[in-house]
RNA sequence: GGGCGCAUAACUCAGCGGUAGAGUGCCACCUUCACACGGUGGAGGUCACAGGUUCAAAUCCUGUUGCGCCCACCA
């Protein structure tokens, strides 16, 4: 066995520790082996060389399962880094939601969730307290988020951030804003915002998660005409804002209204009169009672309406939701104790008019789940128009190219209709706005404290006390992190400005608004420059039924265990099912699944193509892919037995014999296709092909020819050691990005490196040019193929066993015999022939022997097996006819078409021409097929 | 209501104008000295439905049905 270590040195000293390959392959093993290697060794490092390469530019991932991350640094790499950085990441970055830290709201959340299982809001801790406590629970969760960076490999840079605010970061944000409001597109205003009661803060629309099909009723009431008994009968589904109604609108053209225009109605619970108005925009008249009640404090359609008809906003609403004075008696009930209260006061009234069900949808606050608010709010805006203009530019200029391309649509969509956008968050976590509040209600915008705002100890002149939201911060990442608003050495190299460099983004569809787009917009502005060049958007893992992974179905997999393995007995019985229900893969596997490795969950991702918006994570298909893994681990274990001691060339080595050239040949194709997947981010072409290339190509194959030659002892063919050692280094290279520990592992075992700690991550990725594609070869060893397989087939459909030989004809013209007639020796070993197969011309059919035909480019070649004593006879009828059964059905179906004269017209002559030569064989191999029929009998 | 996407073998998914593909699962045989996490074969699909374009359609167009997502929303 192969077992010494190959002198491998890693800083100095000696890899004595390396695992020996003789024992099987175990990710867990040679998974924990490497990140520290890595690390240490600077392959993780930027490549900082001014050498006129392009630069990418590549996002950290989010690296754990709590939601929250932090993107504090970009890795900055030349092309080749990239390739490898890339797939060592995109494990990644489709497991976990992105999310964005500059903040860390995410972080907050935790903690405030923290503090409601305490009973208690962070308002009852007060802002410092807060504060700090966050601080707290980052730092602290640091430990655990290394944990799993180790485990998958990703880069380390994230440690050496702090988990701070980070002050340069702070200065650009406030920079930005202080910018935004010089050029007036940075406002403060009024208006109706979105209010969640819980998190008491402001959010944008984007933060306003819908929640459909919710069950709710339609509450019907009376408002009386003043001074008169007539009455109008309302409509609504929260009857508690009647409190805040001004007016009552009607459709100007509805004839069953048309009297009371103009008449004012009485509020039931206030002194107020209520006008009715006509508005056709709001009012449809086929709708309930067509009479709308007019709420302009709290609804987005009343508020546009109050505001054409000049109607008074009441806001009835504290900001935690409960009723505030204008809620007469009604003060102090939350919204649900109202909405009870006011329909029970309307039914003692004798105004309630029934209620009857109805669906509805609930907009509900994205951080906390409550129900959102609308509600009037002086809040910081920021225009979108002109930035969302050139940002649609960019993307149809192809300045930024978006992959794949359906997302444009969704792009389009979104920048076309943006509102302005509510930045301000009265949150305690963030970026604070550099405003200044003065006594007299003056407000000053600037990076510091105004001299005219007085000392910091004058509290008259207080700092805005809210925050940014935090994708405010996040939209300026690709350059904060750089240094802006300074014109740092690192902004000016890294920063997509010049037309030479190219970066690339890699994230999840669901933040292309929240995040991708703004980074558009805000790199524009600011810089005047696209932010990066093409945008990946991959899809959102989902388990594997297909439903969106969440805590609540009990369909959530961390990635963690699929890599080191999990225990079903460890789970409770109902989470088990439900667990089982959302994997029926998984549910198979007995009693949890073991590990599979970071590898295989990496390889597993790197399958799916990117225009797939979900990814139902398979276990099994996991597997599957470990299965490769250890392919890869067996085969290169015996190419090290098959080569003894050798160097690994430092180039392609010249091949003359027909397999070596033809695994170099296929290697160059697998090659070709892997680099052209990777450059068009069709990371799942590439993935399958080597996959393809590694196992049936050069397992099945080459593998299997070169065993014999290489183990005989009475001569060395150094031509195919030197071809079986580049292929091997090649295809680990070629495979690295994909599966970097294992390629590790094994490239190390292949390749000396004498002084310092070297990584395959490091080596050329290789290209189609390597090694030379001989087309002719290709053609020649398929036609070999053929005959193999035909061979083996037969065996396989009679049963018979390895150990009895077969005799074996092949018959053919002399062109094709020619392209086998070298290869006997091959032939022999693949089929297990009885001797060396004979080859003719023509000849008398042997008695007993049972025929298939390969066609060729040469013409077909048939193959004749002898089956006397080794075969039953019904046996070998029935399978036959079966045979025959499928040619006819062929033949029917080629006929059909050469009989159309519009096709033999019409179509190419090529196509044609295909056709008829396909109809030649498919008759020739009926015509042996029935002679073989009658063989049969002579068995 | 507007937009986008998906419906292909038992399962998870490729293919996207020229005779249906992969992995897993299934069946048969093989413990042949890298690997049973293996080998050799095999079975299994009128490519959701209905029209249309074309010599030719899983592939292009139209419509229908079912599912998913996004955006906007009905008082």
């Amino acid at each position: 066995m192969h077992g010494e270590s190959r002198p491998c040195y890693f800083e100095g000293s000696k890899m004595s520790d390396a695992p020996d390959l003789s024992k099987p392959y175990d990710p867990r093993e040679v998974e924990s082996r490497w990140y520290d290697r890595w690390e240490k060794s600077g392959v993780f490092e930027a490549n900082d060389e001014d050498d006129g390469r392009p630069v990418y530019v590549i996002p950290m991932p989010p690296p754990n399962v709590t939601g929250s991350l932090h993107m504090g640094h970009a890795q900055r790499c030349t092309l080749e880094d990239a390739l490898i950085r890339y797939h060592r990441m995109r494990g990644f970055s489709t497991l976990w939601q992105p999310g964005i830290d500059h903040a860390g709201i995410a972080t907050q959340t935790v903690v405030e969730r923290q503090l409601l299982k305490e009973g208690k809001t962070r308002h009852d801790l007060g802002r410092e307290a807060f504060v700090e406590r966050v601080w707290k629970w980052k730092n602290e969760s640091g430990g655990r988020i290394a944990l799993q960076q180790r485990v998958l490999g990703a880069s380390p840079d994230w440690r050496r951030s702090k988990f701070t605010m980070d002050a340069d970061l702070g200065r650009a944000v406030t920079e930005a804003f202080v910018l935004l409001h010089e050029q007036g597109l940075m406002y403060r205003a009024t208006r109706l915002i979105n209010w969640c009661p819980e998190c008491r803060t402001a959010l944008s629309d984007l933060e306003v998660e819908n929640e459909e099909g919710a069950n709710g009723e339609l509450f019907e009431f009376a408002y009386k005409v003043s001074g008169s008994a007539e009455e109008i009968i309302v409509a609504t589904t929260r009857p508690e804002t009647m409190l805040g109604d001004t007016a009552v609108a009607v459709h100007p053209d509805d004839p069953r209204y048309k009297p009371l225009h103009g008449k004012k109605l009485v509020h039931p619970f206030s002194d107020r009169l209520v006008p009715i108005i006509t508005d056709a925009i709001l009012v449809d008249m086929k709708f309930g009672t067509g009479a709308v009640k007019v709420t302009p404090a709290h609804d987005f359609n009343d508020f546009a309406t109050g505001k054409r008809h000049g109607l008074e906003e009441i806001n009835i609403f504290e900001l935690d939701g409960t009723m505030n004075d204008n809620g007469g008696k009604f003060k102090g009930l939350d919204r649900k104790e109202a909405r009870r209260a006011v329909k029970k006061a309307l039914d003692e009234k004798g105004l309630a008019r029934g209620a009857k069900p109805h669906i509805l949808t609930l907009p509900r606050c994205q951080r906390s789940g409550g129900v959102v608010e609308p509600m009037i709010s002086t809040q910081w805006f920021l225009k979108m128009k002109d930035m969302a203009d050139r940002a649609l530019e960019a993307v149809h200029t192809k300045r930024v190219e978006v992959i794949p391309p359906e997302w444009v649509k969704t792009y389009d969509h979104f920048l076309e209709n943006i509102q302005d956008w509510c930045v301000s968050r009265q949150l305690w976590w963030g970026h604070q706005i550099p405003a200044w509040h003065g006594p007299g209600g003056e407000i000053r915008v600037a990076r510091t404290r105004p001299a005219e705002c007085g000392p910091e100890s004058d509290t008259t002149w207080t700092q805005d006390p809210d925050v940014l939201d935090t994708w405010f911060s996040s939209a300026l990442w690709p350059f904060s992190t750089l240094g802006w608003p300074e014109r740092t050495p690192s902004l000016k190299k890294f920063y997509p400005t010049n037309p030479k460099q190219t970066s690339d983004l890699e994230t999840g569809y669901d933040i292309l608004f929240f995040w991708v787009a703004r980074m558009i917009m805000f790199g524009l502005h600011f810089t005047n420059e696209v932010p990066f060049r093409r945008v990946l958007l991959s899809g959102l893992i989902v388990d594997e039924t297909g439903e969106k992974m969440s805590k609540v179905r009990g369909n959530v997999i961390d990635p963690l265990d699929l890599i080191h393995g999990a225990s079903f007995s460890s789970l409770e019985p109902d989470t088990l099912a439900k667990f089982k229900k959302s994997y029926p893969s998984a549910a198979q596997m007995g009693d949890g699944f073991p590990a599979f490795g970071a590898d295989a969950v990496r390889f597993t991702l790197a399958t799916y193509p990117p225009s797939n918006m979900r990814i139902a994570l398979a276990p099994k298909r996991i597997e599957g892919n470990k299965h490769f893994l250890n392919k890869i681990w067996n085969a290169t274990r015996l190419s090290l037995e098959l080569l003894g001691p050798f160097e690994l060339p430092a180039k392609c080595p010249a091949a003359k014999d027909t397999w070596n050239r033809w695994v170099l040949s296929r290697l160059s194709n697998a090659a070709r296709i892997a680099r052209e997947g990777i450059e068009a981010f069709r990371i799942d072409e590439a993935a399958n092909e080597l996959y393809r290339f590694f196992w049936y190509d050069l397992c099945d194959w080459y593998l299997e020819i070169i065993k014999p030659r290489l183990r005989d002892t009475t001569q060395r063919d150094e031509e195919t050691r030197a071809t079986l050692a580049w292929t091997l280094g090649a295809s680990l290279r070629l495979l690295h990005p994909f599966v970097p520990f294992v390629t590790e592992e094994l490239w190390q075992k292949l390749h000396d490196y004498p002084e310092k700690f070297a990584s395959v991550a490091l080596e050329r990725f290789p290209e189609e040019g390597d090694a030379p594609r001989d087309v002719a070869i290709e053609a020649r060893v398929a036609t070999l193929q053929g005959v193999i397989v035909a061979a083996r087939t037969v065996r396989a459909e009679h049963v018979i066993k390895w150990a009895d030989k077969i005799p074996l004809v092949v018959r053919g013209d002399s062109a094709a015999l020619a392209l086998v007639r070298d290869h006997v020796a091959e032939i022999e070993l693949l089929t297990g022939s009885a001797g060396t197969p004979r080859f003719e011309h023509e000849g008398d059919r042997p008695k007993g022997y049972t025929t298939s035909v390969v066609p060729t480019a040469s013409g077909p070649l048939e193959i004749l097996v002898g089956l006397k004593g080794l075969v039953d006879p019904a046996h070998e009828r029935t399978r036959i006819e079966r045979e025959l059964k499928k040619l006819d059905k062929d033949l029917a179906a080629i006929d059909k078409k050469l009989s159309s004269p519009s096709f033999t017209d019409k179509a190419p002559k090529e196509v044609v021409e295909e056709s008829r030569a396909q109809r030649k064989s498919l008759e020739e191999a009926r015509a042996r097929l029935h002679e073989s029929l009658s063989l049969v009998d002579e068995l």
